[in-house]
DNA sequence: TTTTGAGTTGTTCGA
DNA sequence: GTCGAACAACTCAAA
């Protein structure tokens, strides 16, 4: 009876295109999955509550997949090195594989179970599978790490030839192991008072099969996507981003599909574009640990930020008053993802318009995003703010009702979303401030009572943010 | 080696 | 209404 080899889940709930499962299952080696619930105290980062429920998720439909293959899935909670080493201890495990992280804390995990099983003469071993390429292997030429977006994925593309492909294997041999599991509802990963995510289930499909499924839907929309991805109210992204980050499915996966279909379409470079946006903060990540708490640029230690918590609580619930934040900010809070465009929106009308720092910005979407990833997320508030690498230049300041405008032009998003502005001409739907007395009351609306007025003047935002930059290019 | 040009997602102003 | 310029400072690659 051969031993069996241990994989460690992490960020890469799925089956297919998994080399460190493949590995481990090669030779028909009989493979025990198992996934640890991190308790350590002094972890930063624990997943929000959306992630949670994703992650419920996730977990209970590759443990339903496994356990028709005839295996199970080891669940414990814990330290990591810990508990993976008592594991193989128990089973007899020959070794433990992975699929190397990259935020810091993941990353020290992997040295200490690594020490741990070396203690216990236990091999392991880390493989690739969450990323396109391997971020240690990316350098410019000078031999640093990039931190401009172009070159970065320029020299990607040239590299095409060692971006990891998407592997073929067949399903492993899972060990019919007597190990102890948790269950996985005891964990409380919903949910309950009060169950915010109940509009959840009808907007996704958590897990392998539903990201497959999600991926297959959005090549046939691809060739669009350059044109209508801007237009929160066509939906034409991906909605792809909470699949990636979990590892539902691979980056490598959707850049295939999107190559085999599309391979002249604007559409279908644009979105490998993006996938070169997640690899490049991965890559930013892996680079500066201290993303997710520092200014990239040290000099925004010094900035003014305003600590206002009226301000921050009516941008969390969607009443700062603009339409087209608020109907971002409610998507987010009923669906637990919001369009893109609109998240550069109303994470600029946070940091700028209203001063907040962007950590609270950060700190929000953590929670409340199903796609929360940290690298993504902490590059993507710098960005916006100003202080991060190939940061927005300090007098690209979003104006709300010009986006709206823009993006929004009829205000079917809005409408979505807000819908007490659902009577108002079209005409002031960005700016219902400024609609006449009788136009309110023919809309039925009452701006302070049924929708807020704006935090604060447009202009007038964008002026005390450009004054509030200056002052810190005085320092 | 040094210099030069270009760089995700914008807005405003003045011609 | 449309269009180009201006709004920094810095990184990277190519000339």
């Amino acid at each position: 009876m051969k031993s069996p080899v241990i994989v460690w889940l992490r960020q890469e709930l799925r089956l297919k295109d998994h080399p460190a499962l493949a590995a481990a299952g090669a030779n028909g080696r009989p493979v025990i999955l198992c996934f640890i619930r991190n308790t350590a105290t002094d972890r930063p980062w624990l997943p929000g509550a959306a992630s949670c429920w994703w992650l419920h998720h996730s977990l209970r439909e590759i443990s339903q997949k496994v356990q028709n293959a005839g295996g199970k899935i080891v669940l414990r909670s814990g330290n990591p090195a810990e508990e993976i080493t008592s594991i193989a201890i128990e089973s007899g495990a020959s070794a433990v594989y992975w699929t190397n992280a990259i935020e810091p804390s993941d990353r020290k995990d992997e040295l200490l179970l690594r020490a741990e099983l070396e203690k216990n003469a236990i091999g392991s071993e880390g493989f690739e599978g969450n990323l396109l390429f391997d971020p240690a292997e990316i350098k410019s030429q000078s031999g640093t790490p990039f931190r401009v977006f172009t070159p970065f994925w320029k020299n990607c593309l040239k590299a095409q030839a060692s971006m990891r492909a998407v592997q073929q294997s067949s399903m492993p041999v899972f060990s019919q192991t007597a190990l102890e599991s948790e269950s996985l509802d005891s964990w409380n990963l919903l949910p309950e008072r009060p169950n915010w995510g109940k509009q959840f289930d009808s907007v996704w499909q958590p897990g392998e099969d539903g990201g497959q499924a999600a991926l297959s839907n959005f090549v046939h929309r691809a060739p669009d996507y350059e044109q209508d991805r801007n237009y929160p109210a066509k939906d034409n992204t991906s909605r792809l981003s909470p699949y990636l980050h979990f590892g539902n499915i691979s980056a490598a996966q959707a850049f295939a599909a999107t190559n085999q279909q599309n391979l002249t379409s604007e559409g279908a470079l644009s979105f490998q574009r993006e996938l070169g946006w997640r690899e490049f903060c991965a890559h930013l990540l892996f680079h500066f640990p201290q993303m997710p708490e520092k200014s990239f640029r040290p000099e925004f230690s010094k900035f003014p930020w305003i600590e206002d918590d009226n301000a921050l609580a009516d941008w969390q619930k969607g009443c700062t008053g603009f339409p087209i934040v608020d109907a971002g900010m409610r998507q987010l809070w009923q669906t637990g993802w919001m369009h893109n465009r609109v998240r550069m929106v109303a994470a600029s009308v946070l940091v700028k318009h209203l001063l907040v720092h962007w950590k609270h910005g950060q700190q929000w979407f953590w929670d409340t995003l199903v796609d929360a990833d940290l690298a993504s997320n902490s590059a993507g508030w710098q960005w916006v703010a100003g202080c991060g690498a190939d940061a927005a230049p300090y007098f690209r300041v979003f104006n709300p009702v010009l986006q709206g405008q823009k993006f929004d032009p009829d205000g079917d998003y809005i409408k979505q979303w807000v819908p007490e502005l659902m009577d108002l001409p079209k005409k002031y739907l960005h700016t219902p401030w400024l609609a006449p007395a009788e136009v309110l009351k023919d809309a039925n609306l009452e701006i302070g009572k049924d929708y807020p007025a704006p935090l604060i003047q447009p202009d007038a935002g964008r002026k005390r943010a450009l004054d509030a930059l200056a002052q810190l290019k005085k320092l």
